[in-house]
DNA sequence: ACCTGAACACCGTTCAAGT
DNA sequence: ACCTGAACACCGTTCAAGT
């Protein structure tokens, strides 16, 4: 332990997280989850790891759980990003745009479990605040809402209320990823098959007959 | 702490369980989950409950996990029997038998959270002996199948292969409950109403247009 | 097939006192 | 906006020694 208290290393402490502690303790956390999963996720390491007293992260969260929630948080982004990402790729048509979302959805799930263990764990915070319907998880849900929205205004998918249309699906690919019905997802792999194959038994009640 | 030690002592206690502990045990624990959540499973909070040891547990598991294995599988058996439970009173119509499951899965859910919180944990159990195919869960889906495999023999579900299609079904309604997207089953509740509603999209592509 | 009791290495969280 | 250090009430698990 070197020169205690000298302007130099508090400088350089300082500078490391220089006011965004608050994102540190949340990437940290995020890596630590991807790596060791949920259990591993204590505030002891997590300090450890980004060279902070354990009681930092009280400066910036009430609780161990508003951290997770954080983190939460934040997965739901990388989630919501990936669901855009893959419908933008996907060119015009509804069913097209649907079908490659499902797909990026299923493989989030099985490249990145601990995250979705986190997003959509239940228990844990039981009648806390983690009730409150998530930010980022709406934009999620409202990326494939609006493509069911769209496809009913091109013609391609049926009338109805689309909030519930969005639902069927979203229940749908959101099984087969917490079910882990589709893991091998190379491209012609099993997992593909699975999807598309299911994407096609929906789609027959989805889409319109042309 | 009267009579130590005395026969009469020692026999009321021995007889409580007699060699049943083990049964015990995973009751107890089952009855903690359901109303405290997974966080109240410790191994000191059973044993009290049951007036034994905290340690007592180590003779018939070998291992926290290993309890909760035998939870999780105890969890599955009822579920099973929910499942068929509905599958009976349904009538011979696949269709009618399908979605009386489907809403008895969803209901299931919806009334023993903690159980299904168990019984699909990820994390956990990370590469341990959790990634076995639970007996009891494999019944569970298998009659699923089974009812799959009749309606396709009776000619009302489209041929295919039967696994692949009740997997599509069991991840519509794992997915409902997990997204809790049906949580008021009450009769003519909106739960109900969702479960219908994605049971017909569904059926639209699986049954047989007659 | 259990029991007590002590011990170990962990937790989250609170508090007191610093800079 | 951090830090150290001690303390508290919890964990699972191991061990030693009993009945």
């Amino acid at each position: 332990m070197p020169g205690k208290g000298t302007r130099v290393q508090k400088k350089t402490r300082g500078q490391y997280h220089h006011g965004n502690l608050r994102e540190a303790l949340i990437d940290a956390g995020l890596k630590l989850i991807a790596r060791f999963g949920v259990r591993a996720l204590t505030l002891r390491e997590i300090g450890s790891q980004l060279g902070v007293s354990r009681m930092a992260a009280y400066r910036h969260f009430t609780d161990k759980a508003a951290l997770l929630s954080a983190i939460r948080e934040a997965g739901f982004t990388l989630f919501a990003e990936a669901l855009e990402d893959a419908r933008h790729k996907a060119g015009k048509a509804a069913a097209a745009q649907l079908k490659a979302m499902a797909l990026a959805y299923v493989r989030f799930a099985a490249t990145h479990p601990a995250y979705i263990e986190v997003m959509f764990s239940w228990g844990e915070d039981r009648s806390e605040e983690s009730r409150k319907p998530n930010p980022a998880g709406a934009r999620a849900f409202g990326i494939l809402e609006e493509t069911i929205r769209q496809g009913q205004a091109s013609g391609e998918i049926r009338a109805g209320n689309s909030t519930l249309l969005a639902r069927v699906v979203w229940a749908q690919v959101h099984g087969i990823s917490m079910l882990r019905l589709a893991t091998d997802l190379s491209p012609s792999g099993e997992g593909q098959k699975f999807v598309q194959f299911s994407s096609a038994i929906l789609e027959s009640g989805l889409l319109l007959n042309e």
